[in-house]
DNA sequence: TTGCGTGCAAAGGTTTTGCATGGCA
DNA sequence: TGCCATGCAAAACCTTTGCACGCAA
């Protein structure tokens, strides 16, 4: 998985610097470029993009999809994370549009279940539940 | 849900009448437009897409998500899912396409577990299980 | 030196929106 | 008649790509 040759270039340092600090926080593909601009760092957005899906394929981050339209979250796992780390669930509020993580033996519970009963093989990465959060509902 | 005043158009009347001849299959927008270039009727792409989202609101199709760039995907549930019918989930396979529902207990029984320990109101036709299917795992 | 990484700009594709017109109730 | 739906075009949006240059190893 990161078998792939990696040029250790100034930008991947800075922005793994910056993901380090943040870690279970979602950040967007925009957020690092502001996050950039505020550090007075110029680096393109296509440099962005790149290191976000290489860091993907390394494991080091994990990508998510919430809904189509908005654009993609990332989200620091750490370097270690091909160790079985912790599995994060998602819950998407349908009116507010908040995003709630959650780390749950429970919901852990149902992937397995899935698995076993059902003989699917749940995707924690992708799956989000739609509903009400507390506020909204 | 659908409390919302609705027009019976008659581009809304093609629309669904193309919908229920596939039920279980996942059509984009622009598989829907173009069904009706070949049919000869003119219906702009706005109201392909519009109708769609209203047909989601009302819980008579599903949105999917397969991934950020490729077009969503939706899917008719039958106009009958909104009457409180038995509750069914969705597990939906990202390599083969394919949609599998479920009526479990113990999938039932998260959506209590979210909402008493987690408050959040989960809404069964609109989350999805994304994951790999028996065949594709 | 080799070739991967970078940066800029432009393209790509899907979805949304503004506004005038048309059609349902 | 009142209001929602439609249609067209243009915009918005995120993301990818082509290509020349720079930099790590």
């Amino acid at each position: 998985m990161n078998t792939r040759s990696k040029y250790k270039t100034k930008q991947r340092e800075i922005l793994l610097g910056y993901l380090e600090t943040v870690p279970g926080v979602h950040i967007t593909a925009s957020d690092v470029c502001e996050y950039f601009k505020a550090q007075g760092a110029k680096i393109g957005q296509s440099t962005v993009y790149r290191q976000l899906e290489s860091l993907v394929d390394e494991g080091i981050i994990n990508k998510y999809i919430i809904d189509g339209n908005s654009p993609a979250c990332f989200e620091y796992m750490g370097a270690d994370s091909h160790e079985e780390a912790e599995v994060c669930f998602h819950c998407k509020c349908e009116k507010c549009g908040k995003l709630i993580h959650l780390h749950c033996d429970e919901l852990e519970d149902i992937r397995v279940h899935l698995e076993q009963e059902h003989h699917f093989k749940m995707d924690p990465l992708r799956t989000v539940f739609y509903g009400l959060c507390d506020q909204c509902s």
